[in-house]
RNA sequence: UGGGGUGUAGCCAAGUGGUAAGGCACGGGAUUUUGAUUCCCGCACGCCCAGGUUCGAAUCCUGGCACCCCAACCA
């Protein structure tokens, strides 16, 4: 399973060349920034195996970061549960856990000797008045009137921004670089806010002005001593203010900013603020639901920690746009279930057969070995009794040419079990099949009938002692490949799949699955792998959640070929 | 009409002047008491297009084209 290829992409090939040239010393430190804004999706998944998987791989180390500089919008509960997230997919920071408000007080002080170098001003225009001197994507921007302020009265002004004398959206602290630049993000962007009457879930009201990413995010990497900024492609124009930034204030290192393409993923949205209206707007049941594309949703799911890592491996790190296939995660969780799950037999849409020549009061308890390649997972006990389940799909009363289930007057094997045949067909008035009579052979436990062959082999469960369960179905949340695709950027939440949820009740489980624990996954024979949902563990019946079908070349080719 | 990026198979993605890796998907076959797994085999005379340089170009040069990002006191 560890066939780790060593992944190869041009950031490391960076990393290779910084360290021959002995750049910053040998040292390697990262950092994964999130804001506490909301919860980790599968993109952010990409983000930590690369940051942390090159701290890893180069002895260096990889820090948490909270990019903390907008309390409206941040809370503890995110905090929280992207500590929990980060933990859960394997890595650790050590104690290299940190705030970007932690630098608050220093971010101040670097702003007043931005101010004493000319470099920053006191600007009262409004936000409207602010874009409006900005310019447009073609034409430059005018200067602030309030540009040349001296270094005394900005020094006044931002002190008092600071004390609280300035109402929200009085005035703010503005680089003083180029407002004709063609670059927008130069033009003297804002580095300071006021919000007043915010509690900041770290610096509580201490606070009434915060500074903007553009301005805190170089700073505190160099005040971490981070060597490589890695962060995706829509950062790529602000470098140059990242750079300035870091060179007009005395920190002691500039590291290099790095950018990546996002991930994007087909069937599926991975932007925090789309999947916070999903959650807000009640589209998903939570932040968890296992539809969602979040690292919680995920594992909620029933994904491992080692097949999202595997995911993120395959998908690679370049700078070209990508849209992965959904089939390229579903391989990953496969992949790994294949090896590890146990399986189970379980029966989803139960009917039932009554097998006439075996004793009424018998239970034959039948061996079944719990992973066909992994001996060492043992084998368990399974009760046969005269009435079993089946499931109705394993059922036809006219066999389509390759069917090889169970038909009238057909045979078809019952896995770890004996042969049986049909010899009834039991309909209600409505002419729906209700139950099946059936006769067994002796003579099949292990091995093959006498003069026939039996192609089919299908799964059933004891009816007498089987246990009944609730299955979730779950199938992808949009039913488009590309959801954000086309000009409304509301459009996404028209294409949510109405089937994503298929919720079956009365299913039927073997024993042994009585005793599972929450989390625990199993392949469930011929079916699909499954998880024993985590939070619905108050409920009277065990609720499985589907991770992921099995492969199924038959239902490819029923679909490709509708008459059988 | 500005600036910054990206174009290699259906989808990801190696490739850094010496004759197109790998994975997923797909097609064919073998094994199988899971139509699963596993195992073989096949799958770009071609690298966005057009010129050019070179013995030799996906890689270098010139000119096009397409797509993505940027005008929050968001990150």
């Amino acid at each position: 399973m560890e066939t780790i290829q060593r992944p190869n992409n041009f950031i490391l090939h960076i990393i290779e060349q910084d360290l021959s040239d002995n750049k910053n010393n040998g040292r390697i430190v990262t950092r994964f920034p999130p804001e506490p804004n909301g919860y980790l999706h599968i993109g952010h998944a990409k983000s930590i195996c690369l940051n942390f998987g090159i701290a890893g791989d180069y002895q260096g180390n990889c820090n948490l970061r909270f990019d903390d500089t907008n309390p409206h919008k941040e809370n503890a509960e995110f905090v929280d549960a992207i500590q929990k997230d980060v933990q859960w997919l394997g890595f650790d920071w050590g104690d290299h856990l940190y705030f970007a408000s932690d630098y608050f007080e220093k971010l101040y002080e670097f702003a007043v000797e931005l101010i004493n170098k000319q470099k920053a001003y006191v600007c009262d225009l409004t936000a409207e008045e602010i874009r409006e001197y900005r310019g447009t994507l073609t034409q430059p921007g005018a200067n602030s009137p309030y540009r040349e302020r001296s270094i005394n009265e900005n020094l006044d002004l931002f002190k008092r921004m600071r004390n609280g004398e300035f109402a929200d959206g009085e005035r703010v602290l503005r680089a003083k670089i180029d407002i004709t630049s063609p670059n927008m993000n130069l033009r003297d962007p804002t580095l300071y806010r006021i919000r007043h009457g915010v509690i900041h879930h770290q610096t509580g009201e201490a606070w009434c002005i915060y500074p903007m990413y553009d301005y805190t995010h170089p700073i505190s990497d160099a005040l971490e001593g981070v060597t490589h900024s890695i962060c995706t492609l829509e950062f790529e124009d602000h470098r140059p203010l990242y750079d300035w930034v870091l060179d007009n204030v005395s920190v002691p290192c500039h590291p290099q900013q790095i950018e990546f393409s996002r991930l994007n993923l087909e069937y599926t949205v991975v932007s925090k603020r789309k999947l916070n209206q999903l959650v807000e707007e009640g589209h998903v049941e939570g932040w968890d639901d296992p539809r969602m594309p979040t690292i919680s949703g995920l594992r909620r799911r029933g994904y491992t920690a080692a097949a999202i890592r595997d995911f993120c491996g395959r998908i690679g790190v370049t700078k070209s746009d990508n849209v992965v296939e959904i089939g390229v995660l579903e391989n990953c969780i496969r992949e790994d279930l294949n090896a590890n799950a146990s399986r189970r037999m379980a029966v989803l849409h139960p009917l039932k057969i009554i097998i006439d020549n075996f004793p009424a009061d018998k239970v034959e308890e039948l061996d079944a070995i719990n992973h066909p390649q992994d001996p060492s997972q043992g084998i368990r006990k399974i009760p046969f009794t005269r009435e079993i389940f089946i499931d109705r799909e394993d059922f036809r009363e006219e066999a389509p040419r390759k069917y090889k289930r169970l038909v009238s007057g057909g045979e078809v094997r019952l896995r770890y079990g004996y042969v049986i045949r049909c010899d009834e067909v039991v309909k209600n008035n409505q002419g729906e099949i209700i139950e099946l009579h059936c006769s067994y052979d002796a003579s099949t436990l292990g091995a093959d009938p006498e003069g026939r062959k039996v192609k089919g082999v299908i799964h059933w469960v004891s009816a007498s002692h089987g246990v009944e369960a609730e299955i979730r179905l779950y199938d992808r949340l949009f039913n488009h490949p590309t959801p954000n695709q086309g000009a409304g950027d509301n459009d996404y939440r028209e294409r949510l799949n109405p089937d994503s949820l298929r919720t079956l009740t009365r299913c039927r489980i073997e024993p042994a699955l009585a005793d599972a624990m929450p989390g625990d996954r199993f392949q469930f024979e011929r079916v699909g792998y499954f998880c024993l949902d985590q939070a619905m563990v108050s409920t009277d019946v065990p609720v499985f959640n589907r991770i992921v079908t099995l492969r199924d070349t038959w239902a490819k080719l029923e679909k490709q070929h509708p008459a059988g």
